[in-house]
DNA sequence: CACGGTGATGAGACTTGGTCCCATCACCGT
DNA sequence: ACGGTGATGGGACCAAGTCTCATCACCGTG
């Protein structure tokens, strides 16, 4: 019996993503993950709220982000802080050893309407606390709406960039990037 | 039994809305729902692909965008082209009759993080839609997402403005406030 | 009017996600 | 050696969702 071995819902998430690669996500069931981390059905809802959760407990991005934002220098402007978060979120939780693990997740999340839907929920909340982050330096609400927007953009490109290919730029200076082709492109709308 | 009367998902739906407003979306059965409409949970998945679907099915949002983009004049601007695919959702589908319900369906998703989820993944399939539809008029593939992104902001706030008040502006006329006081935003990003 | 085809419904078995309660086990300090 | 604490295992239980088959209403045809 696996019991006590450290690190119990690591070991679920590496079981959960091989065999959501292996069947896919709909023919796997909690069981089978659990019974390949050595541990069982309670176990895993112990650590994970649901079967999708496995997938994305990992690090609150919106502590990260919103901590970012608060840092960012005194008369930075709300993109400018942005920019900061990024760079921020590139050098805590995007980084090079992590690069293979979310190109894998990507993967499998983009197989599945139901993953999806969570990370489309993740990205409410991302975008709740970047805008919150920045009234709090004292952006007008509205402008703080689109600077959000906008950020949120620039990390997606940057994310889907940074996890789909091998080498190239990290994720920081990919983020600051996308941040000045997206301001290029509001002029032209 | 109340067999073959018409408009089954329309009576779902009504019963559903009923059902999640009195005891919670979490307290209420598929079941339940379906006695409701005098049907059975057999029925109700024969409708709706799942419980959360219940209140969404209705209308294909993503078609009315992406035609009103495409009918857009030839020389307007993308963000002129959104402005009139929003013109379009508020005379075919957020109408003054329609307006009661999508307040109370709208308060019933605040309350569920599931409901709100899938509210999120409709979200990315509407912003998906408009992006599409613009690349089609030769817009680049970068301006077509800020545009997109900007319009989806400018939806989410006529449609709470539109659904939270009774009497006031309709929804087309919020948008193009909403677009004009967005685009006055990205100058101070 | 009888008949058969079609399509929507009802009924119920079945799998899985998710919750809950309780017994069990390992670790740790005294 | 002993007891407390916290994580785990086990299993009952409910609801979501799938599947299959029988049933019923409607409609056209002879």
């Amino acid at each position: 019996m696996a019991r006590w071995q450290p690190h119990a819902p690591e070991r679920l998430a590496v079981a959960a993503l091989e065999l959501f690669e292996e069947r896919g996500y709909e023919n796997t069931t909690v069981i089978e993950i659990a019974e390949r981390a050595g541990l069982t059905k309670s176990t895993f809802f112990r650590h994970f709220q649901d079967k999708r959760e496995v997938l994305f407990g990992r690090g609150s991005m919106t502590d990260l982000l919103a901590k970012g934002i608060a840092g960012a220098p005194a008369g930075a402007a709300p993109l400018e802080a942005v920019a900061c978060a990024l760079d921020l979120v590139g050098q805590e939780a995007f980084t090079p050893e992590r690069r293979e693990f979310a190109a894998r997740r990507r993967t499998v999340i983009a197989g599945h309407p139901e993953l999806q839907e969570r990370e489309a929920l993740k990205g409410l909340a991302l975008v709740a606390s970047m805008t919150d982050a920045l009234r709090r330096r004292g952006v007008p609400g509205l402008t703080a709406c689109v600077a959000t927007e906008l950020g949120a953009l620039a990390m997606k490109i940057a994310y889907e960039g940074w996890s789909g290919t091998t080498g190239g730029a990290d994720f920081g200076t990919r983020a600051r990037q996308a941040l000045g082709d997206i301001r290029a492109a509001t002029a032209l709308c």
